[in-house]
RNA sequence: GGUCGGGUAGCUCAGUUGGUAGAGCAGAGGACUGAAAAUCCUCGUGCCGGCGGUUCAAGUCCGUCUCCGACCA
């Protein structure tokens, strides 16, 4: 199987060289950031992490970076900001896009691996955030309460008068995402408008886009046996530790898996073991939405372990 | 051996005064452009432990057997 897809990226290094990109995708625990360390060994190149929580420093276990004393190559996307500095897919597009510009300039092929998908299509994909300036938070908050006053519906009215178009794609029960809309409209953007560019995927003939998988008895196998894995690594003290920093159960870092389920076992309420199966189930669910994600990508050639 | 509980969806359990069952979790499918490991949507027929009985009708009442738990000997 690993042959295979040698065989594959061989083929793509030879026509595109230092101007090759190489995405390789799929649901967390196939055994991307393996497969990846192999081939950026192989061929000299650098790999670029397409990761919502590795971007955090300190939060290492819980998000399976690969460790740095195993790491043979350059790697890019990891360790960006601290876990209570907000980060964003728009932030990590400018990142990645530069990352990329960068290496292809001094002619390195990239390797770009990670399983989120948002943030494998800013990096590589020709669409762009919405323009101007980031929406403040008090608008956001300002939004969110207001669902929280006169319900998800009320918010999603306002949305549907302002806004028809984007209240028909949005849920009224998705309130996190009326407000962006509501924000975006604030910002002179529209949600309706840019979602639909997400429905166009362009062909980039340098780009070659790996995806692995398996079968799902298999895959949550494998990733009950990584929790456990983690647990002996000392997760534990990992978001034990964090808390002791500071770094607070609200922030969007820490509702990261395997961080958050801990939260009540370290304030006494709840035992270890509650905490490692709930983690279990939600990765297992984590997984099956990142495959939703990627299956509709027809640009992926898949293999499978 | 006796008394009392309890055996209902993969798991934990609800089930009103008898009218052939429903939640949570798990699981499956899906949506998703500035929080995306987030957020959100859809999907629940299962010999209601077995067998008899009462009744027009029993998960629901009665008898009996069986299994599990607690207590008493």
């Amino acid at each position: 199987m690993f042959g295979a897809i040698y065989e594959r990226i061989s083929r793509h290094f030879e026509s595109w060289g230092g101007q090759a990109t190489i995405a390789i995708v799929g649901a967390t625990g196939t055994g991307k950031s393996v497969l990846a360390e192999n081939i950026a060994e192989r061929f000299d190149c650098g790999i670029l992490s397409a990761d919502s929580m590795q971007v955090y420093r300190f939060m290492d276990i819980g998000t399976a970076k690969v460790p740095i004393e195993e790491r043979r190559v350059p790697y890019f996307g990891i360790d960006l900001v601290s876990p209570d500095e907000p980060y964003s897919a728009a932030r990590y597009q400018e990142y990645a896009q530069n990352v990329l510009k960068e290496e292809h300039k001094s002619n390195r092929p990239v390797l770009v691996c990670g399983g989120t998908g948002l943030y494998i299509r800013a990096a590589l994909d020709e669409f762009s955030f919405s323009p101007g300036t980031c929406v403040d938070n008090a608008t956001r908050i300002r939004y969110e309460q207001l669902a929280a006053e006169r319900g998800p519906a009320a918010l999603h009215a306002q949305l549907a008068e302002k806004d028809p178009a984007s209240a028909a794609a949005i849920h009224p029960h998705n309130v996190r995402r009326v407000v962006r809309a509501l924000e975006l409209l604030d910002n002179g953007s529209n949600y309706a408008t840019q979602s639909a560019q997400m429905r166009n995927y362009q062909v980039r003939e340098e780009v070659l886009y790996i995806g692995l998988m398996a079968s799902r008895e298999h895959l949550y196998h494998r990733l009950d046996l990584r929790v456990d894995n983690m647990m002996t690594a000392g997760l534990l003290d990992e978001v034990s530790w964090l808390l002791d920093q500071g770094y607070r159960a609200a922030l969007t870092s820490m509702q990261a898996i395997g961080y958050k389920e801990f939260f009540p076992v370290l304030d006494g309420c709840a035992p270890i073991e509650e905490a490692i199966s709930k983690i279990k189930y939600a990765t297992h669910r984590y997984a099956k939405r990142q495959e939703t994600w990627f299956k509709r990508d027809d640009r992926i050639e898949w293999f499978n372990l």
